[in-house]
DNA sequence: CCCCCTAATTCCACTTAGTGGAAATGAAGG
DNA sequence: CCTTCATTTCCACTAAGTGGAATTAGGGGG
């Protein structure tokens, strides 16, 4: 009857697959190991159907047994794939040098994300301390789209249409304040319009700049740059928005002749 | 009749999810972008299969579509996942920052691996360089598990049995020289019960030691150091040796008591 | 030490969701 | 414009997957 499609109110796709993806989701950050129970509840799945899927994923080395609690945690396998979505990315083969080189020079944090839904995730976040020891990078961190530079930039870079659904579910998420957020994300947008980047301080004492990257058949990027510990001042915005774009520009022609 | 199990020739599991973990893993690092051809390919599955199982997995966020190339790249998500892995990891948690400031003190590469499948993956290697610019810090890169420091202190530390059937998996894989690398694995593993660790030198001028780490409830890890640019000599290995025993002691302390 | 209680796993009848060969569609090139 | 290769859609078939119920396995008390 039915034709691998529609199954249940859900579109097009594989239900089991989309479900045993819903469970590697379920583990976040912070989230160390998930019992089945834990999981049907996270998915609303049915108990015995997660029981079955997480043996699944088990076999395929997607997630480790913990016989003793009774749990799973994320195998090894997961940074396997995701190091090769990283060494698979062209802009980050392309730029990630730059972007180091950058953060030394300037002395500040380069990040380069792209959406992962509603959040940002980092490609890559160089941050950027006068100890050498201290300065690291991150890859995978997640940001929410709506309240950070980087999400901004990213929505001021995508289509309309898209953005505009994006938009009704950050209505949707925060209930609160959403009149004035959804105000200044659009300011943003306008921002980055005329600018070529946007400036927002989501965090106490850091200031942010950002802006899209876009480019013929791959996902809207945004690039960005930051400094910890320090006053908002327009005088500072801008500053560090110029830096940003001579850099982005410099990163759109090595990325063009690609 | 068939109840979720043991489907044509296999074990218990879902044979969709299943398969459409093997499509994510057929992006290996420095293959950009794979067609469903390729896919079906490398996987052996039907095209036809295989184009509902993409269509899913773009659905599900693991997979960027590029409409031009009719072809689809890893998205963002995969490193989503790889970073709450990450994150959830308490061995990394935990010795993450001792493993840097060890790096920075004795000035040479401290890296933290465990399986995935046949291959070690490091959860994070610590790249030392004189110059701090070039100081790096890489997650899910895949090495050998039978040619490596870190492979073979990994195969000390686990169950017999379990390391019987790596040993002939490798036995199958490399048809040249099996024997003597065979006795290579079984050396490095004594030198891990006699002295802690086993030093192995297997990229040209550099010299690596790891040792195993066993730890209740988890899957067993391997820690390793390694220089570059050095002669191989027993010296200067066991030198390293006697560096890493002592980290590892720190490292199995601070976790004892978590 | 045994028994209860909770939670995970297995069972099983049901039927839909998934399958893969064949047809259709669509892009690239001569 | 027509051919060729590749990808996607179609569709009849049925095995694969489902989820509620029964069962088993842990893990505290009593």
């Amino acid at each position: 009857m039915a034709q691998a499609r529609r199954y249940a109110g859900g579109v097009d796709g594989n239900r089991s697959l989309e479900r045993g993806i819903e469970i590697l989701r379920a583990f976040r950050p912070g989230v160390d190991t998930l019992g089945n129970g834990e999981i049907a509840e996270r998915t609303g799945l049915p108990r015995s159907t997660v029981s079955r899927l997480t043996r699944t994923l088990v076999n395929s080395g997607m997630l480790d047994e913990v016989r003793a609690e009774r749990a799973y945690r994320l195998a090894a396998s997961v940074i396997s794939i995701g190091h090769a979505m990283r060494t698979g990315s062209p802009v980050l083969n392309e730029i990630g040098a730059m972007m180091r080189a950058e953060s030394a020079k300037r002395r500040l944090n380069v990040g380069l994300a792209t959406a992962d839904r509603t959040m940002m995730v980092y490609l890559e976040s160089i941050r950027y301390s006068p100890r050498a020891a201290l300065r690291n990078v991150v890859a995978g961190q997640q940001v929410p789209m709506e309240l950070t530079s980087l999400g901004r930039a990213y929505l001021a870079g995508i289509a309309e249409t898209r953005r505009e659904q994006l938009l009704k579910l950050f209505k949707r998420r925060s209930a609160a304040a959403t009149k004035a957020l959804l105000a200044d994300v659009r300011t943003s947008i306008s921002s980055v319009e005329r600018d070529g980047y946007c400036a927002v301080s989501w965090q106490p004492a850091v200031l942010a700049v950002a802006t899209p990257i876009v480019l013929e058949g791959l996902p809207v990027y945004a690039l960005n740059m930051s400094l910890q510990n320090v006053d908002r001042s327009a005088a500072l915005a801008s500053e560090l928005g110029a830096y940003l774009n001579a850099f982005a520009a410099k990163c759109k022609e090595v990325l063009a002749s690609r």
